[in-house]
DNA sequence: TATGAATGAGTTTTCATTCAT
DNA sequence: CATGAATGAAAACTCATTCAT
């Protein structure tokens, strides 16, 4: 029913990302986005369904172009050491070139409401997916020990960017989120690589 | 100005811990809650300031206890990886036990509203002192790399047993949170903790 | 849920028939019903469900009165006749002294919304049945002919009452309403009795 | 400055009939319309000036064209009685093959818009006038009484029709309308016709 | 003539909070 | 201390209508 594509398109996404970063999900009004969009009230309804729904597009747009560019990123390299550096790297440049955005990801969308979290789990399942293919791609190369669960694995990589990212939002110091990616990569490595057994 | 003890308090706690779990906090009724804790709705506002007061108090009162609990339980430990070991089953045990503070904790409390963040953050900068300092003492008794900033080891602590619990609360399938720690624990230990140096 | 009773019930519904009469239901605002009943807007809603609703109960208030008023005033008469004269003079004198009334009635119910349809049916119902047994004591009594059907009858008496209100309620000339009992009752009374056979 | 002829402007009325009887005119949209009318939203404004005149020219429409069956039916007839019964006859007939253009004869053009009403007046004023022209007729040649108020007259004979088209609207149970023509003719002509005086 | 994307005015309903009892 | 009836501000969403193409 709803055209999804278009330049008013666009335009209330990237509005909408700068009203829920400033005010919140449930405070932000349409009304704001619209203006802010250059768009009518109504004309926010020709593209979306509702408040709900820009919130879900505006994630599933964004989360979309940044697993992509993570994916494109570690492909083809061959060590994991190597990926997983490009993982937390991409993840906190992309994370910290776009504060609002981080913003809404890292507060507005942890929602009890059904709708919203249905509307999440599927661009995260991908990242998570993502994650743990990694964890497992190491473990058949010897890098990461067979020991390790690739789900926790996973829980414990993207907690810990997780937490450094909520941390930077949250922070009123203004530091550069990029600059970690360095330590918070050496930490996780630490604790789940090692030497490529059998060379 | 408000009454902050007595019988109605704790019920108007307890019931909007439900409350909020089931509904979510913005769409949550302060009738509701009024009604579960069995007062009258202007009853609330003889103990609470606002629904936001409720959120805040309810936190603060919960994770009071909580952070004392696992304070007494790694108290008297000389063992770092020990205490480390009883801070992630302590964290686990408490929110497992608990699935609808959990859900709060989880996810309501993640609110952009500068009040909630507001009152939210003395809580838990003293739980992130208490790992903090956790590590620092690690690396005074050599058990944990002098080169780790003990800062990020604690985002990477803290992170990762968020994250677990946060995949727990939004799981429908049910199972023990507890029976994480071990694993949990293992994780980060690999990742944190070395043989004592020097003895 | 509601609260259906109290004198803000009773001031509420007189201000709906007034606004509903003036503006239509369509067109009338409940801010303007809460506003002439000398209520909050919020009111409003602790004694109806809806806007529906008020004019869903007003009608069945009303018409409840309507009915028992005019069964109260053929009780105990034995002559068909004489009931049917009084009911066309209860009909018309009811709604003569209620222009605002009779409007809603006569206009604002005919309404295609399922749930103002279902609402209105059964007190119409009981109407319609009060006259049908008129009729059918009346050919027990052998007022009227047998071979009348008593529900077209009942069509042609309702149907013209009806239209007769209606004309009246359109009529921007002012005339009495109940200055038409009488020869309504006479033409109808022309169609429908005779003499009492058998006598 | 519209438009009032051509295939859109009749496709634009026929859509309209059904839009109105399936969801009533307040809810019905001219987008809607349009669409059953296989045309664009702005088109049907260069055919009517409002969603209100849509109602409007379709009920002048129509009731034009059912006036105008209804009077050539009975001209050149002699008998007012066999007059009386074509037109009952031609008003269920037609009313009854158009279910829907009953739908919203019966219900939706009962509304208490000032426009609306103005609209409707002029046609019904000439049905209306035909049906007194009869009775009129009538008593000119002493078939009906000359004590009988004419006006009074075509307010029963309508009222009555227009209660038993109304019925049959409303009611789930579907019978064919024509059928009622007989015994409704039989049951007005009771109370206004009599022997030809003076034959 | 015809289109359909865009407009923006307009309204019901909810619910946190108050305060007279 | 406790009550709960009353308040009224606030906002998402719809849809008749317009107008550039």
């Amino acid at each position: 029913m709803v055209k999804r594509t278009g330049e008013k398109y666009d335009a209330i996404i990237d509005a909408a990302v700068r009203v829920f970063a400033e005010t919140g999900y449930h405070r932000a009004q349409v009304s704001r986005i619209a203006r802010e969009a250059g768009v009518a009230d109504g004309t926010v309804y020709l593209y979306f369904e509702s408040k709900e729904d820009i919130l879900i597009s505006l994630f599933q747009t964004k989360m979309g172009e940044f697993i992509e560019t993570i994916r494109s990123e570690i492909e083809g390299l061959e060590d994991v050491g190597e990926k997983l550096s490009r993982v937390v790297s991409g993840h906190f440049r992309q994370l910290g070139n776009h504060r609002e955005l981080a913003m809404v990801t890292q507060i507005e969308l942890r929602q009890a409401d059904p709708g919203i979290a249905q509307g999440i789990s599927q661009p995260m399942k991908q990242y998570f997916e993502l994650i743990e293919d990694l964890v497992r791609e190491g473990q058949v190369k010897g890098q990461v020990p067979a020991d390790v669960d690739a789900r926790l694995a996973r829980k414990m990589i993207f907690g810990t960017m997780d937490e450094v990212v909520t941390s930077w939002v949250m922070s009123s110091r203004i530091y550069a989120l990029e600059g970690l990616s360095e330590p918070v990569f050496r930490l996780l490595a630490r604790g789940l690589l090692q030497a490529k057994t059998g060379e």
